[in-house]
DNA sequence: TTTTATTTTTAGCCTAGCCTAAAAAAATAT
DNA sequence: ATATTTTTTTAGGCTAGGCTAAAAATAAAA
């Protein structure tokens, strides 16, 4: 069993792998935990002495096999207490974070077996991410973000990159849902915003939406 | 916000307070809490800084109304999460103590409320123990131990004392369960075992099992 | 009332997980 | 190739929450 602490850092390092498929920089990890890069170091110490990550100095940080499961089984038990969350108690899908980060760190295999029957077994989270089986195979879509989308393109609204409060409350606001369907009618070269079609309705969105959003073109 | 630790101290005082009316002693919330003295001395003082206890030394500790508060918070929480595994997850009631122990410290305000009222603001937990509501009021139950029962007299099981996997597994298999009658046939002064009717069937049980069964006589 | 036993507190130490400041290594620029 | 900047690690401290051993206060017994 890990501490809350080890649990956060193997997500975070999880996470940053895509983007640091050589190994996750100190600096990196310490911007994601928001701590110092001192703090970064001891921790990955620790990490490394129990092997859930392979490390030498000046190198980064990868997982280990054990690492990655570790890390899969945090992330699933994150995303079926999200759908609990909406899908069972009314949440609202902007407001799940805070709670399942808590959540995702109770220890008892037949809590999440349990759970994710009681939940129908779902696939996808609130915000279109993948939920891990329990054998921590990942279904990974072929999304990409609405930015990469070239001009008359069209798919549907799958995930957000993004899951902050304030961005999930402006798609809310503009009436942009997962399984909404958008085609690009134009897009602006300078500032890389792009005028949209959503329901039959033309909009306006600045680059910094457009990047955060993922799109499966079929 | 308080630690988990000062969370689990507050709900130890609490229950110890019945027993210790005039001041809950160090050593008996050692015990409680499995740790040592000289550790409830150092967190009794944090607590008191933090006005949750009424505390002058050598003389045992109180919580104060604050404290109280807090206390039963976390005992709703812990009931109402006991609630959710038995009803809607499938947990027998012998294995939901130590993950509501979990869950009971999860912060979210709105989590509770939804929770309670996904649950349908159930007003006992597995055990029959009653769930405080959201201001904090018991219904505090007519119930006695099926050991004070006098010969002839009877009653509703409502409840149990002890709420060990042992004693709980003990219940199941000799078919006693909350909201089954019970009759006193015989009682053995020299061990005071008692002879009791159950569904029509005889069983003899032990002093140990009848002081830790709660009895409602009507 | 003294002595003895028990309970409680103090003093000092440990670990996890964080911090700052300084040193060392690596990367970049001249 | 050398100098400078950036990144990473080390060294040393801090707090929460534990621990042991010893001292102090209270309670019980002679």
């Amino acid at each position: 069993m890990f501490s809350l602490s080890e649990e956060n850092y193997l997500k975070a390092i999880f996470h940053l792998e895509r983007a640091y498929p050589t190994g996750v920089s100190t600096n990196a990890l310490a911007e994601e935990m928001s701590t110092k890069a001192s703090s970064v170091t001891d921790m990955i110490k620790r990490l490394s002495e129990k092997k859930l990550v392979a490390y030498k100095k000046y190198q980064g940080v990868k997982l280990s096999e054990f690492g990655r499961e570790t890390a899969v089984e945090v992330i699933r038990k994150h995303r079926l207490w999200e759908v609990f969350l909406v899908d069972k108690l009314g949440f609202a899908w902007d407001e799940v974070h805070e709670v399942a980060e808590q959540l995702e760190h109770i220890k008892s295999e037949k809590l999440i077996i349990e759970l994710d029957k009681f939940l129908g077994h779902p696939k996808k989270d609130p915000h279109g991410d993948p939920i891990p089986d329990a054998k921590g195979n990942f279904v990974f879509s072929d999304k990409v973000l609405l930015s990469e989308l070239k001009l008359g393109e069209s798919g549907i609204c799958v995930g957000v990159k993004d899951s902050s409060t304030e961005f999930l409350q402006y798609l809310d606001k503009n009436d942009i849902a997962l399984g909404k369907e958008i085609s690009v009618l134009e897009k602006e070269s300078f500032d890389h915003s792009m005028l949209i079609n959503l329901n039959g309705r033309e909009l306006k969105i600045s680059n910094i939406i457009s990047s955060n959003l993922f799109i499966k073109t079929s």
